[in-house]
Order: C-alpha cells, then sequence, then structure tokens
DNA sequence: CTGAAAGCGCTTACAG
DNA sequence: CTGAAAGCGCTTACAG
C-alpha cells in the first residue's frame, strides 16, 4: 500500500502550514473560507484521513469507549448492537474487555484505565460486586453499567423497571382468575430479583391479596425439588412466574417431564424474552427487556458525559428510577453522577400463562 | 485522579534517562540488570503503566484489532468470546466497528484504516460480497474472514466443514431407514449451503442413492407452500436436512401448526445449533458448530499474521481446507495469504430425527 | 550499557 | 486569518 499520507502532505499540497490544515480538520472558525476551500479540496483529492492515534495523542481525549463484557448471554448481542448504533457517527471508537474467565476483573478494569487508553467505560459486569467500578466513578472516571443486577448502587446506570415488570406480569395472572401465584428466584441474592419480587408483591396487594412467604420460592438447582414442594403444599399455587427466562425454559421442561400440562396445570410467565425463534410449542409469555435500548441508552449517557455537547436521540431522562427525580431538581449541575434510568419493560404474551393466543401487549411507561 | 506518571517521572525517580526506562519496559537486552532491577522497582512501587496512545504512535504498532460485525445472531455471543479468549494477554485489543444498518460496509471499511488505528482486521460479512475486502488482503492487509458464507474466496478464513457435517446428518437418517431424505435450501444463493447440499448427496451416493433433484427445496419466504410441495409428492420423503436451524425451527412451528407428528411424519435435522436452552420438546438434531473455537482461530490467525512470533494456542493447521493442502507444501513462506480452516463440525442428536434418547455424538474430524 | 536528540502525526497557544 | 514552535508520551538510531 502506498505511504499514508500525512497532515504535512496536505499542507505542502494546497500551499498552507500544517496549523492551517488541522483548523480545517478540525472545524475552527479562523480560516479563511477561500482557503479552508482550497484544503477541503485536497483533502477530497487525495483520500486524506487523519491519523487517529495521532490525533488522540496530541489532544489528550481519545475518543475510544471501553466496553467490558462479562460471559455474554444471547442477549448481550442486542445490547451491544444498541451500543454500536449510538456511537456510530459520534467520532468515538469502541473497545472491547472481556472480563469473563478466571481473571479478576479489578485488575482489568485498572490495567485498561491505566494504559490511558479509553475515555470511559461502559460496564456490564454481573456476578462480581462492582464496588471498584464505584470507586473510580467517584473519582471522577466516566462509566455507566448497562442493565446491572446490583441496581441500588449510587453510580450511573441503566436497567430495567423489574419490579414494574412482574406487577404487570401477576395483574395479568389475576385477570385471567389466578389467586395463587408463586414467585420463583433464580438466586436468593441479587437485587434485581428482589425488585421483581417486589413488584409482584405489590401486584397482589393492590388485589387485596397479601403475599404468601410459601409461594416464594428458590432455585438451589434442584428445580424437581422446587416443583415436588409445590405438589406437597395443602393450598399449591395455579401460576408461576419465573424471575428469568432461562429458569423458565428449564421449569418448562421439567414440568412436561413430570406430565404437567401448560398452562392447565401451571400458569408460567417468565422475565427477560430470550429465545424468540421458538413461538410454536414452548410458548412462553413473559415481560421483554427492551435489550437493544438499553445499550443504546448507556452509549448515550456516557456519551454525554465525555462530551456535553453531545445530543442523545431520545430524552431518556423521562425513565429516570423514582428515587432520583428528587435530587436532580435540586442539583440539576450534577445531573450525570446520579443518573439511574429504568427504561420500561412490555408484557409479551404466548400462551404459557393460559391467555389464549389473542395478540395482547402492555407495558410499563 | 492524580496527574498520570510519565516515562520521564519514572526516569527521574530511578535516576536514569527516559530511553533506559524506555529499554526496560520492552525488554530490551541492552540494560545493566542492576540497572532494570532499580527501574522496575520503581515503575511497580508507582503502579506506572505506559501510555498506550503513545507507545502505538512512536512505533507504528497499534496493537488494536479491529472487528467487524454483521447484524448480530445470537452465536455471535460465542464467536466474540472465543475472539476475546485468544487476544487477551496478547498485547492486543479489540475494537468493535459495526457494519449493519444501512451504511455501506466498504466505506466503514475504507475510513477504518485510513485512519490508521487498527493494524488487522476480523471480518465476519455475510450478506454483502466481500470483494472490497479481497482486494485489500491481496494488497497486504492482514484480514482474515470468520465463518463467512462465502467460502470459496482467496483471502485467509476460517468456517466450519459444512459439507462434512450435512454428510454425518444424512449418514444419522439413512442409518435410522430413511430413504427418501429431503434438503431445504434457506436461500439459494449462499455458497455454504450449497457446500451443505452437496455433503448431503455424497452421504447419498455413498449409499447407492442418487440425489433426487425433486427433494432439493427452496424456501422462498413461504415454508407453509415448501410443506404443501411435499404433501402433494407421490413419494413424499420421510426426512428433511434444513439449511439452518433457524429455518429449521420455522420449520418445526408450522409443521405442529400442519398437526405432522417430528418425528414419525417427518424426521428433522437442522445446522448450526442455536438456541440451547430449549431441548425439552422442540429437541431438534442439528449439526454444531463450534462457534467459540471458530472465533479463538480466527483471532490467533491474525495474531499470527501481525506478529510471526505468536504461538497458537492449537494446531490449526490440520484443519487446512482439502484445496489449500497441496499449495501449502509447495509456499510454505507463504503459507498465510491463502490459509483456510474448516473447522470440524459435531452431529448432536435429540429427537428430532427419531432416534430416541439415548446420547450420541459424531464429529467429522 | 547509557543518554541526548530526533521523530511518530497531530494540536494549540503565541506572535504577527 | 496564518505560520513557526512547542508539546502530547513514547521509541530508536546515534554517539559515547
Amino acid at each position: 500500500m502506498a505511504r499514508k499520507l500525512t497532515i504535512r502532505d496536505i499542507a505542502h499540497l494546497a500551499g498552507v502550514s500544517k496549523s492551517t490544515v488541522s483548523r480545517v480538520l478540525n472545524d475552527s472558525i479562523n480560516v479563511d473560507p477561500i482557503t479552508r476551500e482550497r484544503v477541503q479540496r485536497v483533502i477530497a483529492e487525495q483520500d486524506f484521513v487523519p491519523d487517529q492515534t495521532a490525533m488522540r495523542l496530541a489532544n489528550g481525549d481519545h475518543r475510544l469507549i471501553g466496553m467490558l463484557l462479562p460471559t455474554l448471554w444471547s442477549f448481550m448481542t442486542e445490547i451491544i448492537q444498541g451500543v454500536a448504533g449510538a456511537v456510530q457517527d459520534s467520532g468515538y471508537e469502541i473497545i472491547l474487555y472481556s472480563s469473563s474467565g478466571l481473571k479478576d476483573y479489578c485488575s482489568v478494569i485498572d490495567r485498561v484505565l491505566a494504559a490511558n487508553l479509553t475515555s470511559g467505560l461502559l460496564a456490564s459486569i454481573h456476578t462480581h460486586s462492582p464496588q471498584h467500578l464505584v470507586t473510580l466513578s467517584r473519582r471522577g472516571l466516566p462509566v455507566v453499567m448497562i442493565n446491572t443486577t446490583a441496581v441500588r448502587l449510587d453510580i450511573p446506570w441503566v436497567s430495567v423497571d423489574n419490579a414494574g415488570g412482574t406487577r404487570l406480569a401477576t395483574r395479568h395472572l389475576l385477570s385471567l382468575g389466578h389467586k395463587r401465584i408463586a414467585f420463583l428466584f433464580p438466586c436468593p441474592d441479587l437485587p434485581c430479583f428482589h425488585d421483581r419480587y417486589d413488584g409482584y408483591c405489590q401486584a397482589l396487594r393492590e388485589a387485596g391479596i397479601g403475599p404468601d412467604p410459601m409461594l416464594a420460592l428458590y432455585d438451589d438447582g434442584s428445580i424437581v425439588k422446587c416443583l415436588h414442594e409445590i405438589q406437597a403444599m395443602t393450598d399449591p399455587p395455579t401460576a408461576l412466574i419465573v424471575g428469568n427466562d432461562y429458569l423458565a425454559y428449564s421449569v418448562l421442561i421439567e414440568l412436561e417431564k413430570l406430565g404437567w400440562r401448560i398452562p392447565e396445570d401451571m400458569a408460567i410467565i417468565g422475565f427477560d424474552d430470550i429465545v424468540p425463534p421458538l413461538q410454536g410449542r414452548f410458548a412462553l409469555t413473559t415481560v421483554r427487556q427492551p435489550f437493544h435500548e438499553i445499550g443504546q441508552c448507556a452509549a448515550e449517557m456516557l456519551l454525554s458525559m465525555l462530551d456535553p455537547r453531545f445530543v442523545p436521540s431520545r430524552n431518556w431522562w423521562e425513565f429516570s428510577a423514582p428515587q432520583d427525580t428528587d435530587q436532580r431538581t435540586r442539583a440539576n449541575e450534577h445531573v450525570w453522577p446520579s443518573c439511574h434510568i429504568q427504561l420500561p419493560v412490555t408484557l409479551t404474551v404466548r400462551s404459557s400463562c393460559g391467555a389464549g393466543l389473542q395478540p395482547l401487549c402492555q407495558n410499563t411507561s
């Protein structure tokens, strides 16, 4: 390939100095229109694109966003697409860091930051404690957590309205006549599942039903045991809300093995809406997370933090988490450090809940 | 955050020049062991990590691998994980370019290269013609295509043994007693599906059965029409190999609507092995692609092209495409430009093919 | 083995 | 409005 042109070559060809070429490239105001036009023509003729590495070094702005990914679930692709779309024309690029495997994610982050390559971080960390990120964020590092399960953090994050989703699901089951509805935790300690449980309890209370602690179930690895417990109950549930789809599908499989009919013997609703192609037999009614929008929103938040002139494609702030709303009005200039977005979710009704096949869509916003 | 340390600070603290610090950082031989040790201690004490942007500018090696992604399927996550794992400790980073959407991927590539940020490209482009990449590759750009559907290219790529996979699938159906086996193309023009069709034909011929052109079916958007054609045949097939899983699941859904029983009325085998969680009712027997290995292999190929000292984790060359083997022996020094890897696939037997539930695993290597 | 100097390709005060 | 110069943080001949 031919030697790469530099700003000096363009300067020669246009009969100006490097400074002027640089000014044209950076849309500086202080350039004579005639000169500008001449330089631009040369740039176009030569297909000149300035070296990004040098640009980044010279102006200290690296225009690189780090994206920290955990072991990837299938829906991460949608989130990534959302991020990529938002970053597409921003002048920033995404650099991918995998925090999967045995490596300590803290050391990964530290090296990433020390190397001074990226100017901000999009982090999706689920199983680890994000304390390290919180510390860095407090010290001024632009970072946005994506779809974190640890939603209590005082660090910018984008997630969904977990409680709203299960409230929707629970109401739907109530409207179908169910009175005994159980909730199955995929694991006991993640805050997002507690929020989902809270939404379920809220909907029950709104219907005048006190949540029965016996109906809060935990998956300790043996779904079968869990189902046997249900069978052994004197007043067993007729419907079950499962904390996420992955577990919900496992439940469906086990129930089938046990000979239960869905939804006649047990109505099921999940959370996430993974695995869209299979809507035929295992038609799981579920709360759909807007993964693409989650990625898009997180990326646009980060871009806004990095560059105040950045204009988001949508007014995401209308989805600020309730607890944020007050303090934002008070300290408007510091809106970013405490910004938490909970995007609304939708209930996608298929057949596992027993609502028949009539299409029906509700959402939390 | 405190001001970032530079090589000059370390030099001061260690009482040496910047040059010496740089030599220590780059493991240069020409450093007195005592000096080296002193410098290293200061570096460790200060947690110093050199600025990557400056490094990249100074030595012209950007240590950044571009990864061009199409609209992401679910299995792209596995490929990405494979790539990330391989790149993890190589000193390179991955920068993500999305070629999805309406944007012309050629212009994306050109800007990427002109900007001089990345030193090599991993490309996964399916629906577009990769002619532009071929041209660039010929001119010396290190590029590896991932899992491309256009397997006839004279450009380095990593894919799977498509023909071997369908041969495995076809043999399996033959062993179950099927004589009339159809093949369904997801679309008529992609080379990978022709390879899969070829494998199917091979297996039939090996069994002394001439492939019946009537049994080569095409999905033109209406699976139902296709199924009606099958029903209308005087000698209809009893088994069906579908070109990919996505279509296979659609077929299963349509067949169910039509009241067909799987596998009694029609045995089905797919290709890809997407959607692992659902093995209960829609248990699709399918040819599994080793997505993680595909990503890993492609990344390691690219790293080898960028840095001759790189040592791959496995001897991938044993999976060189047959047509390559001869010329590699002849022109060993140019092994890279013509390197095509076809990883073996495995047949994952579930219930849709009618083999019952006994676990069974076969592969093409 | 080590340091001073020039250079990577850009940006940005500063002076004119 | 424009150019010469210094600088971003590193590397690498070159001279000693």
